[in-house]
DNA sequence: CTACGCCGTGAATCTGGGG
DNA sequence: TCCCCAGATTCACGGCGTA
């Protein structure tokens, strides 16, 4: 029994429309090797629930740059981002976007990252093929390439544009979860992630590394948890090493990638057969409920509902803590944090839902924290 | 006497171009009633430093949009065309920015702030139109209003695009001034200000706020300090309430604002003549570096600053050198070069500042040859 | 074992004046 | 237009070696 079939009955019921195509005649969790628009052509209309892509930039950088140093700033120079003019630009990426629109299903959702080189080339195509760009997202970055020649603002953030498919059209956006992510105030539109580096870094034979524009799995992750249920399929158009396929696998979803080079495919491949999927409990959403009361974790632990000493557990039992009076855990190794970061940092997961990652021995068995918070608010209502 | 004779004759010296028209003759300091277009037009070629331009977002309320011919494009109505108002909320854009190119002079920058409703055609009109962008600056803005139907992330910033006149163009930026405002670390491409509100919001007769998207003078207050000098003329073909014009009398620019409601007009004429213009010296910005008269490094050996047979070295000692009489360094391996030329030879970088790499003890200790010389700059401007 | 410092490096449209 | 050369210019991390 796959992913897909555990996801509750009013979930699936808001994909308004059917698949045209069956999942199983789709090929499922592969790199599709060839160009992203004729490849995207062989697939059927709408078949996939999310799109992530990020496409050539087209930087149209000039001579070597070096740093104060002199040291030489490892430029991308690669064929994959040079186009002769914007017009060059504009037809490529209108020609993608509409494949990307066919294939999009009608509740789907589209993202496309991107600089001030190509970004609003990017927005304005989008909008003209009709997507409706439901927020441009800032994506900070926490430690950016300085100017070194003090020419110019530091370039220290890229812009993704998140679309529905049409003006009135239907989505999933889980509000609850980011609210979760983001301690507990709504997500905003601008994101502050590191870039990709250390051993997250994928490196090829010569130690070099892989792909110049690898991106962060933080970010993917934070999109996909944004937008997607497990079980849904993420399509991505430009692979590359394949971030994007290692995040969805990590979060139970379905993905197709697109890569030209076989170089980037390669790495992909091995990189994504590396990447175990989270604990089931943490993958999933929290509930959509509208106007719940905010019931804190340190709130149960004072009212005595978890009382402090108690010790949690994964659902696995993988991983204890202890509850300090304070409402924070503390693990066996030292780490103390919220609910949601000890989590977080015990998996090494960016982010986690602690409330359904946290399970507490109670009369009814190994049960997640959410189910005492739940016991909780159900008598405040009473 | 003018601010602007006031401005080093070397900086002066950095404006490429003539202006047209004797400053004299240009409607300074004045709100100019009228159609942005129109009025542009009455302006003559090149003479303008800087645009800053908060051009109407709003696709789909048409109040401020109208088609070339005047007519107003009827856009909130729900059988609207979407692609019909995108077309006429470009063709309104290339036509304005056309004229703003035109009056701009050729080493002016230009700026323009927008939401994602419109500045991906706004990015894409300044493209086509041959401005260079050289950032796209977010501001965050610290309290933004929250998503109140939790169905999208809190969108919590605007973009400002921020071009030269062409690729090659030269552009004005304080680099120092910049980095000085933030804790001596280069300024990034994001901007966390709060929004207009408080005292600073301008409220009309009934109490209401005076224009819906009135901008914080502390924007334009950075926006003018990185990319204009005192004495400066700023146009803005969308005067608002006139954050503009307050911020360049404050800071000591001169501004030219255009205008076409009567109530924006009142409002911003009061605002503008109830601030006083900052102190001279609190307006000026840090001295580039790059703008500052050269001092030869054979002149200080001339003054016997560093006399000949002086041992130069670096910070940590690994290499020395003997002054010669005409200004060349020579090296004990018998290299022989200027102070620039030689430092690069030795550390085998592609080049080096000689002025920071070589060392001499003096009184103070081993100080960098710079030392000297601001110590001779100093002496001469007294 | 920790602390500290050095070194490498990241989607970058990255100098300017004089001859 | 091109060449030459003076000279201005970097932030946050991660990894590793040494004290």
């Amino acid at each position: 029994m796959g992913v897909l079939e555990k996801i509750p009955a009013t979930r699936r019921a808001r994909r308004a429309n059917v698949e045209a195509v069956p999942a199983a005649r789709l090929p499922l969790n592969e790199i599709l090797r060839g160009d992203c628009i004729e490849t995207m052509r062989a697939l059927p209309d709408r078949c996939v629930d999310m799109i992530f892509a990020d496409p050539p930039y087209n930087l149209q950088l000039g001579g070597d740059l070096h740093r104060p140093d002199g040291s030489q700033v490892d430029a991308v120079d690669d064929d994959w981002d040079k186009f002769d003019t914007f017009a060059a630009y504009d037809r490529f990426t209108r020609d993608w976007l509409r494949e990307a629109h066919r294939i999009l299903k009608d509740d789907g959702t589209i993202w496309v990252i991107g600089s001030y080189h190509n970004i609003f080339r990017v927005g304005t195509a989008l909008q003209d093929q009709g997507f409706w760009v439901l927020n441009d997202i800032v994506w900070r970055k926490a430690n950016p390439m300085p100017n070194f020649k003090g020419t110019r603002f530091t370039n220290a953030h890229e812009t993704l544009i998140w679309c529905s498919k049409a003006e009135k059209a239907k989505y999933t956006f889980n509000y609850r979860t980011m609210k979760a992510l983001n301690d507990d105030v709504q997500m905003r539109s601008d994101w502050t992630l590191p870039i990709c580096s250390g051993g997250e870094r994928l490196k090829d034979d010569d130690g070099h590394k892989a792909h110049p524009t690898q991106k962060p799995e933080s970010l993917l992750y934070r999109v996909m948890l944004a937008c997607t249920e497990p079980g849904d399929l993420v399509l991505d158009p430009f692979f590359g090493t394949g971030t994007t396929g290692a995040v969805a696998r990590r979060l139970g979803r379905r993905w197709i990638g697109i890569e030209r080079e076989d170089k980037y495919i390669k790495v992909a491949t091995q990189r994504i057969a590396a990447t175990l999927p989270l604990d089931e409990s943490a993958m999933m959403s929290i509930p959509e409920k509208k106007a719940m009361p905010r019931i804190a974790f340190g709130l149960l632990v004072e009212g005595g509902l978890i009382p402090p000493g108690s010790v949690v557990t994964d659902a696995r039992r993988r991983w204890s803590a202890t509850v300090r009076a304070d409402g924070m855990l503390a693990s066996g190794c030292g780490a103390i944090g919220s609910i949601h970061r000890l989590g977080a940092q015990l998996q090494k997961a960016p982010s986690c839902n602690g409330w359904s990652f946290w399970h507490i021995e109670t009369a009814q068995g190994l049960e997640p924290i959410d189910a005492v918070r739940q016991r909780h608010l159900a008598e405040l209502g009473s």
